[in-house]
DNA sequence: ACGCTCATTATTGTCCTACAATCTCGTCTA
DNA sequence: TAGACGAGATTGTAGGACAATAATGAGCGT
């Protein structure tokens, strides 16, 4: 249903076609915090797509703002890694290549092990045993998996399960932040429905170890866990990545 | 006028790669960078302590520069973690809580053993081997370690020869940052002569199995170094953190 | 004296305009 | 055809202005 209807405005920004699921950010956020929560958004459901250019003059018009919290706003999502900033030429939807994405994985490879051993140490702080069997529970459903972007959405969740309970926050931020670039979105494209079980199966693995207190368990399902996803990753057509890498 | 742009991804940009090999900003680099440089120097070398605040007025004044840079560039030093901003307030040179300290080393710890690991796959790619044992020559050393500072450096250039190696310019960018922060320079103010031995016995053992392509020795060995740094501040007194946690 | 409200001040957040610096691209020339 | 060149597009920086917000301190009543 979300159509490329993008051919009318000279960047196509999201003006306001989107349904801002994450209502909150708009509320009390500042002007910058509006714009990259937009933009954000844009990046995550396919508006912008990766190599889309974002013109500052194009957003300024776009959201009726000027141009410093424009700046703001693709400076910090730069920071982020969902825009890439290229001196003198602008910011474009950042788009991956092959090797950026190998490397991304082997960042996330040992630090959601951490952050599986640490939840798996705090499993009974607090309502933390509570919390985390409430945010994961769709996990045990046998109910066929949808495909595409449903999955992908119960998967963000169970890693984040993970993270809301490792006690800690930095941490758990890093994991977001590269959870989050597109590679996620790529991958729930060449899924099979075997590959959606084989993910299921690796998430109750986890989980059990996690709820039984064995954080070495935890932090090695984590890896092959991700070790696989990285396997599927690596098999994608190349046309899915950046091409021309420096070095 | 012309239309001929975003008709898809390939808005020409996105096989722009960074061309900049950003060795020093100082030399040609912008405003921006400029001011960068110059503040995170003055943080590392403590001109200005943690809890300084950062004016922008002061800082358009003393560097002769416009507020815009000025905000860039307190932004950038955010998304480094050098500095914290406060919405409304300012920002404040960055001054780690005990708490946080601990998560930068929950997190360093798998990172830099990750980075070990990789270190030793890629030991006999090109030139590394060289490079790696012309980088780490004064940890074989038996001359007695100079406190403070001058250890600090030898640390910090020995680490950072396992990053330059390791093949994930991204994973070394993020080492790099997590070391920044100011946990480092405090650290040297307590450490007596018997750590440094401690320590330097470590980098050996790091260095040895890196050498002999024993990737699990050399994560184990680097996990080991890191804990007996983060049992040292675990011991520094309360002074020496910020007080006061959220949550 | 004490605590509270309220004006004052300091500082950031945003807007505006303008110009310099740099990159892109089409055109013109040799 | 290759290369120089110039026009246009876009970012980088300057500078001033005002609104929004948080810290400060004065005055007030009890």
């Amino acid at each position: 249903m979300d159509e490329h209807e993008r051919t009318e405005q000279d960047s196509g920004i999201a003006t306001r076609a989107n349904g801002s699921r994450d209502g909150n950010a708009a509320s009390h956020g500042t002007t910058v915090d509006r714009v990259v929560a937009q933009l954000r958004e844009g990046v995550m459901n396919g508006t912008l797509p990766p190599g889309q250019r974002l013109v500052e003059a194009d957003l300024t018009r776009d959201y009726g703002i000027s141009r410093g919290p424009v700046r703001e706003a693709l400076r910090r999502l730069s920071a982020e890694g969902l825009v890439e900033l290229v001196p003198n030429r602008g910011a474009v939807v950042r788009r991956l290549s092959y090797r950026e994405t190998i490397e991304l994985f082997e960042i996330r490879l040992p630090l959601e092990c951490q952050a599986a051993r640490l939840a798996t140490a705090a499993i009974d702080h607090g309502d933390n045993r509570d919390r985390f069997n409430a945010a994961i529970t769709p996990i045990w459903s046998d109910a066929p998996r949808r495909y595409g972007t449903a999955y992908h959405e119960e998967n963000r969740e169970f890693h984040e399960a993970i993270f809301a309970i490792c006690g800690n926050r930095q941490l758990a931020d890093l994991c977001r932040r590269l959870q989050l670039p597109l590679i996620m979105l790529q991958l729930s494209g060449v899924m099979t429905p075997a590959m959606y079980a084989d993910s299921v199966a690796e998430h109750r693995e986890i989980a059990r170890c996690i709820l039984a207190g064995d954080a070495e368990g935890a932090a090695a399902a984590v890896w092959q866990h991700l070790r696989r996803a990285q396997g599927i990753v690596e098999h994608m057509p190349a046309s899915t990545f950046r091409q021309g890498e420096p070095d």
